[in-house]
DNA sequence: CTGACACAGGGAATTATTCCTGTTTACTGG
DNA sequence: CCAGTAAACAGGAATAATTCCCTGTGTCAG
C-alpha cells in the first residue's frame, strides 16, 4: 500500500512541526511539504497535488477557507481537510461550502487527525466528534443567516451599534425615539442569537461590517 | 546529567502532543505530564514540580498567566516558560510580571522551543527573536495606555469579556461571585473610559487582543 | 507598622433590556 | 379593492444588568 501524501498548511511552525511528527507516527502517511501562508499553501497544493492537505482556517494572506474555494475551483477532486482551532458551526459551514472534506478542532484527541486524514484519503468525509456535537444542539445557522434576518433598518442600527454608539446617539442620529432603538437591539440579539453586546461585535466583524482598522469610535 | 522535567499546559491536544513529541526528541527533556485547563495545571505543576512549565496563556477556566502568577506566589522559583500564539508586547508584559522566565511565540521556529526550554532550565530568562524585536521598536506604552491601567485580575476579565463570555460564565470559570466579575466589568470601562460593550470590543481588537483576521473567510 | 493597592463581594439605587401591546404605513395575492 | 403581512415606531411594566459606595482581606514597599 502506498503511503498517502500530505501537505501541512499552518502559520506556527512549532505547532507544523509538532503535527508532522505526529502524522509521520503512522508509517502510511508522508508529509510532502509544509506551507505557513495561504498563498504559499495554494501554490504548493497545486504544484503537489498531494492525497490530503491539511490546513489551518487563521493564515496570514488568504485564509484557509479561501485557500479550499480556489484549490477546489481548479481540482475538485483534491482532498482538503480543516484542522482549526474554531469550535464554531459558522466555520464548519464555511469550510464545508468551500469544499473541504473533513473539520477537525484542535481540542480533539490526537488520534483524531490521523484517523481524520485516512478517512479523507479515502474519499469519505471527517467530521470531529465535538463538531457533530453542535450539529446536532446548535440549529446549523447562529449567526450563518442571522444577519440576512435583520430589515434595513435593524441593519442600519445593528451597524452603528457594533461601531460603539450608543443608544442614546443612535435614537438622535436616527431622530427616533430612544424605546424604538433600544427595542430594535432587542431583536437584533434574538436574530442574531447571542447575549452579550460583544458576541455581535464578533458576528460584525466575521461578516466584514467593521474591521480592525476602522477607528470610527 | 538528568534529564530536564517538563509539563504541558495547552487546551488543544493534538497541538500539545505534536510538541510533546518535539520535545522528547531531545533525550535529556522529558515530559512528566500534561494538563488541558488552567485548574488542572495549577494543581499538577504543584504536584510534580517539574524543571520548566510550558504553557499557553489561553486555557479554559485560569488563564496561563493567571497560573503562572498563583504558582509562582507559591513557588517563587519555578520556572515557567509562556508559549502562546500572541505576538503582542502586551501578553509579553504581563507574562514577565505574572513571573514567567521565558516567553516564545507559536510562530518561532521549532528548535527555539526546545532551546528556551534548556535556556530557562538554567535559571536564564528567555524571549524569542520576534518578540526581542518588538521590544525594541514598540516602546509599550505608546498606544496602550489605557490597557496598562488594568490590574492583571482586570485584564484577564476584559479579556474573557470581549470574547463574548457573560459575566455568568465568567464567574463560574474563574470561581468568583457575579458580582465580583459584574464590578470588574466597571471599573474596566472606567479605566477605559468607555460607555458601551461594543467600544471595549474596538479597543481589544485594535489591540490584537482579539483577532479579526477571521472576517477574510 | 502603616499606607497603598489588588482582590473579593454585599446592598441599594439606577439603567438597560425584555416582553407585550398598539398605531401607522406600505406592499402583496386573491 | 381589501384582507393579510411585515416593517417602522413607541409606550408601559417587569426583570435583569450596571453602577456607586462601602467593607473586608491579603500583600508588599517603605
Amino acid at each position: 500500500m502506498d503511503p498517502i501524501s500530505i501537505i501541512l498548511i499552518d502559520d506556527h511552525a512549532v505547532v507544523r512541526e509538532g503535527y508532522r511528527r505526529l502524522l509521520e507516527g503512522d508509517s502510511h502517511l508522508q508529509v510532502l511539504a509544509e506551507g505557513d501562508n495561504g498563498n504559499e499553501g495554494y501554490r504548493i497544493i497545486c504544484e503537489y497535488q498531494p492525497d490530503v492537505v491539511v490546513m489551518d482556517i487563521t493564515l496570514p494572506g488568504m485564509s484557509g477557507i479561501e485557500v479550499t474555494r480556489r484549490v477546489i475551483s481548479r481540482f475538485p477532486d483534491q482532498k482538503i481537510l480543516i484542522f482549526s482551532m474554531h469550535e464554531d458551526m459558522v466555520f464548519v459551514n464555511r469550510a464545508f461550502q468551500a469544499g473541504a472534506k473533513g473539520y477537525v478542532t484542535k481540542s480533539a484527541a490526537p488520534e483524531a487527525l490521523v484517523d481524520a486524514v485516512r478517512k479523507v484519503a479515502l474519499g469519505k468525509l471527517y467530521l470531529s466528534e465535538e463538531m457533530a456535537q453542535l450539529i446536532a444542539t446548535q440549529t446549523v445557522s447562529d449567526s450563518e443567516k442571522g444577519i440576512d434576518l435583520l430589515s434595513s433598518r435593524e441593519f442600519e442600527i445593528f451597524r452603528l451599534l457594533v461601531q460603539g454608539h450608543s443608544i442614546n446617539e443612535i435614537s438622535q442620529a436616527l431622530h427616533i425615539s430612544y424605546k424604538t432603538v433600544a427595542n430594535y437591539q432587542s431583536t437584533i440579539r434574538q436574530k442574531l442569537g447571542v447575549t452579550s453586546a460583544a458576541q455581535i461585535v464578533r458576528i460584525a466583524l466575521d461578516h466584514g461590517i467593521i474591521s480592525s482598522i476602522d477607528k470610527s469610535l
